[in-house]
DNA sequence: GAGTAGTCTGAACGGCGGTTCAGTTTTGGA
DNA sequence: TCCAAAACTGAACCGCCGTTCAGACTACTC
């Protein structure tokens, strides 16, 4: 009843397919980094095809589960907000959500995880938007739905530029850009996070230098 | 000395890439949809990856021709804005550019194309920027190359759900934000283009109905 | 009308890689 | 200790293409 297995084979063909893409990735690319054989990781998955979809939903729904239990700890809607661009312009392998992309133009079942992957993405912006119009933190005379969608997509946008290496779009401009133009669009500014273990690591680093 | 044959191939390339995507386009059905067979096809290109890339770039090249002619015979910067949008919003490919995105993280001459592409995009919609701010058409308080890879971004993203079929971005609505995103960051309205056949088309059966 | 460069054909070759399968080891319970 | 289900292994199979190659066919020149 170990189930032990699948995720170990799921998370080893989520690194393949971010390094090698989709169409690049073989069984036999996916065992190795699993510590198994190509048979091996065809007994957990019927077929090429099923494992890489798995793979791919399996990977988005990790990113989202790390991300809601963060979530889970903040009450403020900016502080919210804060933490969902904070984590979506540094974190989540963007490559992986492009080779997704892509293939959903041709595959249902991709198709279908890219749209779950989506709505719930931007239902979370939406809420929290929505919420800080409530508490009147946010301007309140646009629709949450739509700056959702915007911001959302913008922010595709911006990190795709980024991914591809475009030198106008770095790391750190990227995040400038992307606060800017949320911070423009809710017509408030988002609270810095100190609770972050990695910047409070640095900070402690940089006071104690 | 017919170079007829390698545009015919190369067009055909395109094709078979926007429906079928690079990683399943096959030789043999490039060389169908050409008219000939597959060392047909080899003998004007050195192989497959060859064949492909110059099909991504001869595909943009193609697009971005016909676009500089039709930009050719307006001149207010606004005209142009307008048409460079309604161009990108409903002319071209985006399947081919998603695929070229995705192709580009591990394909070092598709990355270079890209960047080709993205580099004059983005100078285009700048330059117009710029002459617009300059004539006191646009609001002068921003920066044209912040704005245009702003627009730039905003745009693939949007496009982006669009090709991807999103319920919620249709392509009627996919011009609406366009749109609504510019003239905002502008501050000014561009002007409808009546000179587009099509649109002058439709226009004459809604008056004529 | 022979020669030559350019363009292509038909057929075959060869490797890669997904999948199958007949067994082998491992595990967990009676 | 024995048995059966679970979890594999090693080896082979096989189809799919990219690519090659030895010639044909065309067009054009001298």
């Amino acid at each position: 009843m170990e189930h032990i297995r699948k995720p170990q084979i799921l998370a080893a063909a989520g690194e393949v397919i971010s390094e090698r893409g989709i169409a690049s990735t073989r069984i036999a690319d996916v065992a190795v980094r699993a510590g198994t054989s190509p048979p091996a990781v065809l007994y957990w998955f019927d077929d090429r095809d099923k494992l890489l979809n798995e793979a791919l939903a399996w990977s988005e729904d990790r990113f989202y589960d790390s991300l809601t239990e963060r979530l889970a700890e903040l009450n403020a809607p900016g502080e919210r907000l804060r933490l969902l661009f904070e984590a979506s312009v540094a974190d989540p392998d963007w490559t992986l959500w492009m080779e997704l992309w892509t293939h959903a133009l041709r595959d249902a079942q991709a198709q279908e995880t890219r749209k779950r992957l989506d709505d719930r993405w931007r239902r979370e912006i939406a809420t929290h938007v929505r919420d800080g119009q409530a508490t009147g933190e946010f301007d309140a005379t646009s629709d949450p739905g739509e700056v959702s969608l915007l911001l959302a997509s913008l922010l595709d946008g911006l990190a795709l530029q980024a991914t591809l290496g475009d030198p106008e779009v770095g790391p750190e401009r990227l995040r400038e850009l992307t606060f800017d133009a949320v911070e423009r669009v809710l017509g408030a500014e988002l609270p810095e996070l100190d609770d972050e273990p990695d910047d409070r690591g640095r900070e402690l680093l940089a006071e104690g230098g």
